[in-house]
DNA sequence: GATAATTCCTCCAGTGACTAGAGCTTCAAG
DNA sequence: CTTGAAGCTCTAGTCACTGGAGGAATTATC
């Protein structure tokens, strides 16, 4: 029987995280000590480093939520868990691509500015002329 | 004099975001019409369309700040400028080296999975089993 | 066995950058 | 002069936590 605690440093999940997922319901109802405290075991262990696992990856809780239901149902297909984990790779792609244009802009940017004064700054100028940028953003 | 929906549609920036602003002191406070309704000019537009264009660029509030506040002093050194500049792109490299890695792990992940049950289903063993991933993360 | 230190409990509030809605007033067009 | 769009303020909600207050339980030390 693990403390709440002791469940925060085994899977590196902070104490409050951990109550807050239980109010969330992905993690159900831990039983209590005598003195109202929740006491764990190997399961809950395996149920958080799952969700951990899962947020770590950039998951959200509602997709979450749909995971763990689904792995209570290991005789359906798992077209289902595929499809989520796909939609997820998508969205993570467009955020690269969105956060490499930055990454140019911004080097762009930089590498203009010759450091001299604010009234020439290319930082501050490109940032007011959006006609100073290159394509589209 | 523009309206504070002008401003929006010549912007971009929705009207709720335009008073949140000025909430936030990222834009003066506009006069008022005798109806109490906001009135903007040409320079209010070019101050909207500079903290737009930094937004975009994923800077955030305190950052643009500072930057509205260096504007301010044309005289100064753009070294500050620079500074918030050189920062961000270090957090944009390092959120797309995050993303990359979150990419190529959930390409493995689906690409392990023969999409029959839940039972056999590597996404959910993969979240499950942190030993199933590559390196660390 | 007493005491002290640590951990636990619940409840509430705050984060960032908006966004949405209620309920009301003002403005512009016909 | 009426009507409908757009404006106003104020409050609360979003997401996934995080932190603090104030008090109870547990564990360690003496």
């Amino acid at each position: 029987m693990l403390s709440i605690g002791d469940l925060s440093k085994r899977t590196g999940v902070k104490v409050p995280t951990i109550r807050y997922y239980e109010q969330m319901g992905l993690i159900e109802a831990a039983e209590r000590s005598e003195g109202n405290q929740r006491r764990y075991e190997r399961n809950d262990l395996e149920r958080l480093a799952f969700i951990r696992h899962a947020r770590d990856l950039g998951l959200d809780i509602p997709a979450i939520r749909e995971l763990i239901a689904l792995s209570q149902h290991p005789d359906q297909p798992c077209a289902n868990a595929d499809r989520i984990a796909a939609d997820h790779l998508v969205a993570v792609r467009e955020k690269i691509e969105k956060l490499k244009k930055l990454e140019h802009e911004l080097e762009r940017i930089i590498s203009h500015c010759d450091g001299h004064s604010i009234e020439d700054c290319y930082v501050i100028r490109a940032l007011s002329d959006h006609g100073l940028c290159e394509g589209e953003h």
